[in-house]
DNA sequence: ATGTATGCAAACCATTTGCAATGAC
DNA sequence: GTCATTGCAAATGGTTTGCATACAT
């Protein structure tokens, strides 16, 4: 698969999401951006740092805290707790679904390609890990925020009319 | 089902763990142990130090950390990360793998009864949630670790042996 | 020009740790 | 009696926050 044509379109929709948000478009949003649809596996807040900091490109913590909610947020990045106090974070496109197998004891974290957990290939491969628990984790948005938002989204759209009427009125 | 009946046998199981690793039996591990037991859902440690404190039972907030890292390592109790700072915790008995619907807006966990995410009943429950990305984590044991332990056993029998032999001496 | 975003340092807070006192064995 | 376990208070460390400065709009 062709990177830099991931890494284009995924500008593009970070673009989209910062426009209509109305969030700025800063070189440090996008070079955190470039630089961790460089990477595949897993990454911390910490070796995040660590690879901007060696490869030239000076950001704060605070900064990168920052633009890792608006990528969340906008889906282009996926946050994982595997049992650590660290949060591990990926990129979400490009590296689609795909389950983990956690170890309890040393915490390594293995990938484990897509979907079906339950056929043949997959049961041998599962053999070498002695499976104490599962859980499927589901994000999204519930029903509830999805209503919440939608109404937000209404009033907002209320309030920018009733702006665009005074200002005809001046 | 009879939830005494499953207290007692969780009971026994841990008098066995802390027998074979030669960890105390105190009141508080029993205790702890015992209130796990009579909540079926999730929990995080301080609703856990709480109502243990409100029933009536002092423990120290260091004494639940010890206690549940010990409720842990013999699969009595879970673990999940969902994303917010504080971890939460079920029992693993008589509340087997079930699936998590976790809202990225407002935290929200939604348990998900078991199995298979793809037929139409579980489908048309989905409908009121907008999914953005789930992934499967399955905990267990590394065969790495697996090994690592098993070598460990061995050269503590072997310890075992040589006392032995020791004391004969004598 | 305005006000959002950055960077720094301080604050926060769940969890861990050190240590004296307790109590299981 | 011995030493693991408890409880308290202090330390830790990832993450968040407050605020002055920089810069996207």
């Amino acid at each position: 698969m062709d990177n830099s044509k991931l890494k284009e379109q995924v500008r593009n929709e970070f673009t989209e999401y910062l426009n209509l948000h109305k969030h700025r478009k800063t070189p440090e949003r996008y070079a955190i951006l470039e630089h961790i649809y460089s990477t595949k596996g897993h990454f911390d807040m910490e070796s995040l740092y660590v690879t901007m900091t060696e490869s030239g490109f000076r950001v704060s913590r605070a900064t990168l805290y920052n633009t890792i909610e608006l990528l969340l947020d906008c889906s282009l990045v996926v946050k994982h707790q595997f049992g650590a106090n660290v949060s591990q974070y990926e990129r979400a496109y490009g590296n689609e679904n795909h389950d983990h197998l956690i170890c309890l004891n040393c915490g390594e974290v293995k990938e484990y390609k897509n979907g079906n957990l339950f056929t043949a290939t997959q049961q041998r491969k599962l053999q070498r890990f002695r499976v104490s628990y599962y859980s499927m984790y589901i994000y999204g948005i519930c029903n509830k925020c999805v209503r919440a938002k939608a109404a937000e989204e209404k009033k907002k759209k209320k309030t920018e009319n009733t702006n665009i009427r005074i200002n005809k009125k001046k």
